[in-house]
DNA sequence: AATGAATGAGCTTTCATTCAT
DNA sequence: CATGAATGAAAGCTCATTCAT
């Protein structure tokens, strides 16, 4: 009994893989469940028994890996402790990891954002994201600027620009995944938060 | 004898707007070449003897419009003078009203940066635009970091920072064309060259 | 043991059941397995281990009730006694009371009838009881002319003339069921015979 | 211009029939537009251009033929003059006519009768159509009651009576599209009206 | 015996493209 | 040139049926 069920997650994995996978590449429209059947190795008709339709695998292969990161998005302060400078530090780092390794979820994020009309569900989704973010970082952008660490100014702006900044790396920087190319923009990253890093001659 | 010519131009300008529109609002697949005839008030048929393909079609609505801002950002030093800063302040001006005004022409770029294989033409092309933008204001960085103005670094990586943060920008608050939003960007965008606005208290 | 077998027979009923019940309702192409399995409260793979195939089940759907009421049509003798006048009275009666009452079987009838070519078997098989019907009543309907109580003429026409009139009341009126409306219309049945109820003034 | 349009009907009409011929034969699942535009000569993608879908197709099929015939049935007044009786028997001359020639239609419309919650906008307009009949022979059932030529009695049940019975006979004697046959039940329809040919010894 | 996961034939429908008018 | 009728490849999806458990 307990075996079946294993099974079937199992197997729905590999079915989610798979689309993950094929949508980052090609995009929704262009990819066939055909596709999706034959990358992950089952017959077409499995993949309907196991997502209602393609969009709703579409959705799965968003929503899902999406709820795997998002803690370290909205929960900023559980994963972090220290200075808000240090906090910021390891929020960067963590950030970069995910954004450089996951490519794929990085992929189909800007598919939909490129397209909010097209999408309008994973879109709310994703923009709600977003505002949590941007209010879970709140209050340490707040303390960082008393501790004149940060500059001063609207610390959503701050929130808002690291964002878009890393965002439009993964996406300006596609094909690069090696780790010293990220890693010099994590010292950009921290620019937008403060004058960091000013001596470095 | 000219005014057909004109004639000519304009109806292909009819169709290319359109297809602009359309393109960017619905991506390339969901783009159907009868709506783009429609809204452009034309049959179908005459879309294909001003354009070959619904490829072609494609193309030309990303890269034409995209000569017209090239100059912009591969030329920069001939479009602003002056002090290091003054012209990164002025080239922010411009980028940024560039990108906050043509909506959609970063909506087709961003479909193409998030699938390079479906793309590969116009994706070497958008590439190309980035390595020649990063390239142009090079020397103009290495002047400013002489004079103290900027940070120290490799001026490829501010500028590849710069480009991904506006990128990222448009990308991120896709619905939002109100100035202010930009404006207050601005801020942030001067603040990966250097450590600007620290006492705006 | 005899248990078993009835507990068989019981499901065997229940899923038949439950076909008449679909198939009626929705033809034999728009009714799914599945449906009748989930009516049956039974797995659709069960279905299949009573009946051969969707096609053995429409069969069965529409045969084995078809065996209930075969004898009324074609024993008409031996069911209803007395004076011909009376006999086609009772008759009328009791074919009135299985058409207004078993809507569901006359249905799926009606659907075989309109497509003879999907069904031939079982065209085949409701031709036959038309013509045995026919036959069946034909000496009666001889008498009774004798007697002078029906109309000259062949008892075959009669006979079929009959059958087509009350087949078409329920395809005609297809909804009602409602004793009054089929009340009224076996006085129009027995017109067919012969001139009746002519002062009902 | 003119041409065209004529072409245009042309070929619509070479659809619909193949329609009405496979449809009738078939039934709506069991037809295949592919089948239908094989048997109009066309490609499927042209049954297409002319029907918006397979349901528009089917009810094309049905409803346009109905309004060839429904002046026949609704405005009987008009098509036939004189004495009630010779009303009634011309009426009854030409439905037999429609109903022996037009076995197409009549398996349609059986279709449709035998599966209404399938296609309930089809139902409606039959349902509208025998109910209009009935009104429209309202009268003249009530003029020959009056000149005792008829039965007493409400003059629907006797028109909805005549209906089912052609209905029924069009349904129970699918293949036969001899006269003969359908002569012989001529007499039986207008002794539902009256007893008619006593005397035919 | 009962289940339901897996399969894939076969359907409708869309739409880019061709080409005769 | 402009048009739009005709085409048919190609896709998503349904569901009867099989068969391992």
């Amino acid at each position: 009994m307990k075996t079946m069920k294993d099974k079937k997650e199992q197997k729905r994995a590999l079915i989610l893989n798979a689309a993950i996978k094929l949508y980052s590449v090609n995009g929704f429209e262009e990819t066939k469940i055909a596709d999706v059947a034959k990358e992950a190795g089952v017959s077409f008709g499995t993949v309907f028994s196991y997502f209602e339709s393609k969009n709703a695998l579409y959705e799965a292969a968003i929503l899902e890996p999406l709820e795997e990161i998002r803690s370290y998005f909205e929960n900023v302060e559980d994963h972090f402790q220290g200075d808000p400078l240090d906090v910021m530090k390891a929020m960067i780092d963590c950030h970069v990891e995910i954004f450089s390794t996951r490519k794929e979820l990085l992929l189909l994020i800007q598919q939909v954002l490129a397209r909010p009309s097209r999408f309008p569900n994973l879109f709310e989704e994703l923009d709600g994201f977003v505002n949590s973010f941007v209010d879970s970082i709140n209050s340490i952008i707040e303390e960082g600027q008393k501790l004149g660490y940060f500059y001063k100014g609207s610390p959503s702006l701050i929130a808002e620009s690291y964002l878009s900044f890393i965002n439009g790396i993964r996406l300006t920087f596609i094909d690069d995944e090696t780790n010293p190319v990220w890693e010099r923009f994590k010292i950009q990253a921290l620019r937008l938060f403060g004058p960091f890093y000013k001596s470095e001659e």
